[in-house]
DNA sequence: CCCAAAAATGAACGATTGTTCATATAATAG
DNA sequence: CTATTATATGAACAATCGTTCATTTTTGGG
């Protein structure tokens, strides 16, 4: 969990009153803002202080800088999925392979979906900064918990299921953003949830260890 | 400033001379270079010419602003990219399912693995920048090719192939971009180039005519 | 060798960046 | 009420940004 410098990446202040709560939200979801509206290369603290209608000293008493908001404004939605997946997983132990896929694909694609405009934002903001380490962090989560879920499977899957896994973590999340990203997602995400999903269960019924010889 | 504008995103002076065209090479090279070391966030103009080993006005004797450069850096290697699987899929029409599969899914791959730095450094470029019309038009090419290439498949898809090839593409270039935005991109893309024809073999077999009723 | 064209230079400019800090206002406890 | 702490403000600063342009150096044909 510990970043290089955690000290310096961390809120300066812990709000006391309701109001600073209020800020500290406002301040994110200003961020959310321009990222949308004007993208990272614009993505100015002035101008995230001007739309959450603050000023910009009071940006700089809850984050020590723009590198920590950014980094803190990830966190926090990277957790939010990666818990959401990781009790739909929990929830789905011991079922056929189709299901236990039809789980991870759904709840992924759910937690994106929840929050459309945060996740497009959230491709933007990990550009060109170094979340790295918050990004693996995230993956490994969803790789305990699919591996988790489907080593717990009725059906038998092949030994090296750390591999497949890594693949198909990497092929929903992949293709999941380069939806987001394109133009008319929420005319093809339908679509693309039930292909993908299709696509997901073809992939470990064929690794089955009934289908390796 | 108005992005949409094209001409004053061409390059400004056409070279003449040997020396221009190596000039021109190096920003490039150099871009590619200063976004890997330094990323989005970091990428000056005057950074970039400095690795280069050029002064600041020859690059703006070449390109007209910095907008410009990475527009002209990503078209030209989303271009190439489409050039190879169009070719790959050409060269492949008519062929078993599988072979169409494999085909597209390696051709995509080999395209990218062929400069593995340009193509990390490219998702980083087109991040906060509107290249929006560039990777839309690239992906058309893709999708073009691989509706082709399947549709002439010797073995018979269902009737809603644009929707299979839409998500197939998306599956491909997203999965392969988190290969090449993570760590350990040389040992794991042997892995996941082999889980991914396997995965999409597998959905496509699934997408036959004769497998659904 | 010479000289027009091509290519390269970097000091300089105004605009904008991230950040600080002395000060002002609002909330709360006694 | 008063005193104290929490929160908010925005002018000011140094640094750096993208870009321009008058000038110099290099090139290649005659």
């Amino acid at each position: 969990m510990a970043p290089t410098s955690l000290g310096q990446l961390k809120p300066r202040k812990q709000p006391v009153q309701d109001r600073s709560h209020a800020t500290v939200d406002a301040i994110f979801e200003a961020t959310v803002q321009v990222l949308l509206r004007d993208g990272a290369r614009k993505l100015t603290t002035r101008r995230i202080a001007e739309r959450a209608g603050v000023s910009i000293g009071t940006l700089y008493q809850y984050f020590p800088g723009k590198e920590a908001l950014l980094y803190a404004l990830v966190s926090r939605q990277l957790d939010l999925a990666a818990s959401a997946v990781e009790e739909a997983c929990r929830e789905n132990h011991g079922r056929p392979i189709n299901q236990c896929s039809d789980t991870f694909v759904n709840a992924y694609i759910d937690a994106k979906a929840s929050n459309p405009e945060s996740s497009r934002a959230l491709y933007q903001a990990t550009a060109g900064l170094d979340m790295k380490e918050l990004i693996d962090t995230a993956i490994m989560r969803l790789h305990r918990a699919a591996y988790s879920l489907l080593a717990s499977s009725s059906d038998d899957l092949v030994d090296d299921l750390d591999n497949v896994v890594f693949s198909l973590i990497a092929v929903v999340t992949g293709g999941t953003r380069q939806i987001f990203e394109g133009d008319d997602t929420a005319t093809r995400l339908p679509t693309f949830r039930e292909q993908l999903a299709r696509m997901c269960r073809a992939y470990l019924n064929e690794s089955k260890v009934s289908k390796r010889v």
